[in-house]
This record gives C-alpha cells, structure tokens and sequence, in this order.
RNA sequence: GGGUCGGUGCCCGAGUGGUUAAUGGGGGCGGACUGUAAAUCCGCUGGCUUACGUCUACGCUGGUUCAAAUCCAGCCCGGCCCA
C-alpha cells in the first residue's frame, strides 16, 4: 500500500515525503489541513478531485479538514491570465456557488466528521491599511517576479497588474488565520503555499508543511483538466456520459488516472490498454455512483457500438413535452439537437447533418430539412451526435 | 506626465476603401480508419432562417463616403522608452 505522502503526490516541502512522515508520526492531535477553494466556478471534475482525494485520506486517518472558500479574493476579482479581468461575483454569487461546491465535494469529502469550513472574507475583510502594508513589507519585487506566471507576463511584455501581487499574501495569510499544519494544493500552486509558510513564520507559528498534487490531465491528453477546455469529467455528470469519455482516456493517460483517481493497485491492472480504459471507467463510475450502474453503462456502451439501440436502459433521456415546448411541431432535426442541447445552435447542427455526424436510431441522418410532425414519432428514439453524446427521447412525464 | 508602437473571429496572426463573414496557422468539432485510443487522411469551424435570404462582427463613440476592419476626430485600454 502507497503511503498518504507518496501516492498522487507530486512534492512535499521542505522535506519530501519523509517530513510528512515524521510529522504524522510525532503529533499526537489532529493535524489541521488546509484546502483553498476558489468560489468562482461551482462545477467540479475529476481534476478536483485528486486533491480533494488526498485531503479525505487525512480525514480518514483523523486529522482535520479545513476548507476556505476565497469569498474574498473572488469579491475582488483576479485577473490572472491573459485574459481581461474577471467578472467581480457578488455575496449572493459567492454563497451559491459555494454552496454547489458543498454539494459536489460530499462526494469525496466526509462531510460527517473532522471537517471545519470558513469564509475568507471572515479575516481578510478586516485587515486595515497598516496591516496590508506590514503584509507587502514581507516580500519583495523580485521574489514576486520569481512566481511563474508573473515572471513570464512580464517577459513577454504582457500587462501585470500590482494587486495581482496581493493574492498569494491574502492566500498565504489564510494559514495565519487558521494555523494549517499542512496546506495541500496542485502543483501550480507551489508560490503561494510557500508564501503561507513564510507569512506563519512572519507571524510566530510554526510554518506549515506544503504538499502538492499533479494536475489532472485532461481527455485531450494534453492541457489540464478544465471546464473551459472541455476536456473534463464532471463529477455530477451523468454516468453514461461519464462512462462514456473515461473508457477513452488517451493510452498514455490510464495509468495517471488510476493513479489518482482510484485506488486500485497499479500491479493488478489488465495487460491490454482496451480493458484498462474499461476497469478505469468501471470503478471511478461505480466511485462516484453505484457499482451496478457503471455496469449498466459499460452494457449500455457496448450496445451502442454493435447498433442495438433499442436494449439500452438508464441512458440520459430528454421529454418529449420539454421539447415541445422549446420547438414548435412539424420541427427540423436541427432544431431539435440545439434544443436538446446536443448541438450549441442550429447551424451548427445542420453542419453536423450534413457532415455525418448525427444519428437517430442507430442510423445515419444526412438530410438537414428532415423534419417531423409529431413528438410521438420520436418517442424512445435514440438520438446520437459524435461518439460522445447521446440522448433518448422520451414520453413527458 | 511626455514620446512611440499597438488593440481583428476561441488563440495567434494577415488584411490598410468595394465579389471581405474577413488569407493563413493553431485549437476545436464531425467523418473514414482503428482498440469507441494514438497516428494518418477528408470535411466543417458567427447567429437566425424548412435556404429565399437576413442580422451581427475587426477596442468604444461619432464623422467622411454610393461603400469602411480599412480614411478622419474624440475617447478607452495595453506594451516599450523617457521622467
């Protein structure tokens, strides 16, 4: 069995896995972990999830989870990146997507026992002028330039803006507040872990130990795993779909993927990267929902390939009476990918048409005017796009 | 604050008065092939429109013109140099 400080860890500091080792060894109180979460975008993937993995091993082992929403550095606005400045959420934004993140995160995390949660905003809300300044005095400009992306904005002539400088302290100044022992983050997250540290010590406590997990990769196999990149499993996903995309993670991805996201022993995996792809979209299905249902997917993923589409069962549905009341009958195909959200807008369902992409029923459709009268005549019709999405059409409830 | 260069579609980047929804590349999507992978090849890549069209788009606002991403004015924003 890997040990909590080695497997889905990319580095301990300072120390390496050993001082982890040492100190859960020595402590005989619950050490207090910390876990920052950004409150901007309440929908969670799989990427999330190998921190939120680690941070349940420790509460499995009895320490703390200490969960901080950043209300406050998103009530400011980040405009990391190249991007324009992001749009400032207001405190009803906040609590609702912190709220959904509650929500999704109790499906890794124990929500039961050894967890503590906080706002930000509770403790950086209040630090005055003097205390921000005492905050900037502990660092300079070139320790700032030395963080990555800094470094590269300003070599590549790209604008950085100064209170871009106040995130890593207001995140470092969280540790302060909370007293974290160990703070866990992913790996792009090593300058302002380190910052904590620093500021702890700044402050007269003892600074805490950083452990970093490696970025989940996305489907893609190239860019981590995010929802602006599209190349995500969400954990609220549905688990055909789910079932769907994990049964073809790029080959050189499978083993990252059992690494983190499951549990299995990489010394028992299947020597063919087919059944591989199948084990790991069997368990992480059978994680996040039941056993029986990943299943039912991996049957139901098997029927659509040979074409019989009538033996599925359990699949995403759409109504029959939604629909209508979204597209008027006699409707186009097209019009009904984009209003059953298979397609992002008409034209580009029509393009799919004509470039073989949509099927119904299990056959091909090429004519983009092909139209139908009544709802009734698509009932338990499966409708396909790609090889990634499907929807069976079903009688209103 | 002064000087200078610049702001084009998801990204990069052409275009400097008119067949320009706007060259090219990347990315993305779809198809063929395959192991529902990779590689390769092909197609598509603003919205609406049961296809006749139409609307919106080149930082913002106004102007010149039959006609502007392209010319003019003001404004906003950024890089660099100087202070």
């Amino acid at each position: 069995m890997t040990p909590i400080s080695k497997r889905g860890v990319t580095e301990v500091f300072p120390g390496g896995s050993e001082a982890l080792d040492l100190l859960l060894n020595t402590t005989n109180r619950p050490l207090r972990i910390k876990l920052g979460v950004d409150p901007t975008r309440p929908d969670l993937h799989l990427g999330h999830t190998v921190v939120l993995n680690k941070l349940r091993q420790f509460q499995d082992l009895g320490h703390t989870a200490v969960l901080i929403i950043g209300d406050f550095t998103a009530l400011i606005g980040d405009p990391t990146g190249r991007s324009e400045a992001r749009p400032r959420l207001t405190p009803e934004e906040v609590a609702f997507n912190a709220q959904t993140y509650f929500e999704q995160a109790r499906k890794v995390l124990n929500f039961e026992a050894n967890l503590e949660t906080h706002y930000n905003s509770a403790w950086l809300a209040k630090l005055d002028l003097s205390q921000i300044t005492d905050l900037l005095a502990t660092m300079t400009l070139q320790q700032m330039l030395a963080k990555e992306g800094f470094r590269e904005r300003y070599g590549q002539q790209q604008p950085v803006y100064l209170h871009e400088f106040l995130y890593p302290l207001m995140q470092g100044y969280d540790s302060v507040a909370i007293r974290a022992d160990v703070e866990l983050g992913g790996t792009d997250q090593k300058f302002n872990l380190a910052v904590g540290r620093d500021l702890q010590l700044h402050k007269g406590q003892k600074p805490q130990l950083c452990l970093l997990t490696p970025l989940l990769v996305g489907l893609d196999g190239v860019k981590k795993m995010s929802k602006s990149q599209g190349n995500y499993v969400g954990i609220t996903e549905h688990f055909q779909s789910m079932y769907d995309k994990l049964e073809k993670v790029p080959d050189a991805l499978i083993d990252t993927y059992f690494q983190l996201l499951t549990s299995i022993d990489p010394a028992t995996l299947p020597e063919s990267p087919r059944e591989r792809q199948k084990l790991l979209a069997l368990s992480i299905v059978g994680q996040f929902y039941d056993p029986d249902l990943a299943q039912q997917a991996q049957y139901n993923a098997l029927q659509r390939v040979q074409g019989n589409t009538t033996a599925l069962s359990q699949m995403p549905e759409f109504s029959l009476d939604q629909l209508q009341t979204l597209v008027p009958f006699p409707a186009q195909l097209a019009q009904i990918l984009k209003a059953t959200g298979l397609a992002p807008s008409t034209s580009e369902a029509r393009k799919l048409i004509q470039g073989g992409g949509v099927k119904l029923r299990g056959e091909k459709i090429s004519d983009p005017q092909l139209k139908f009268d009544r709802p009734e005549d698509l009932v338990g019709a499966l409708l396909e796009v790609g090889k990634k999405k499907s929807l069976l059409l079903v009688a209103g409830t």
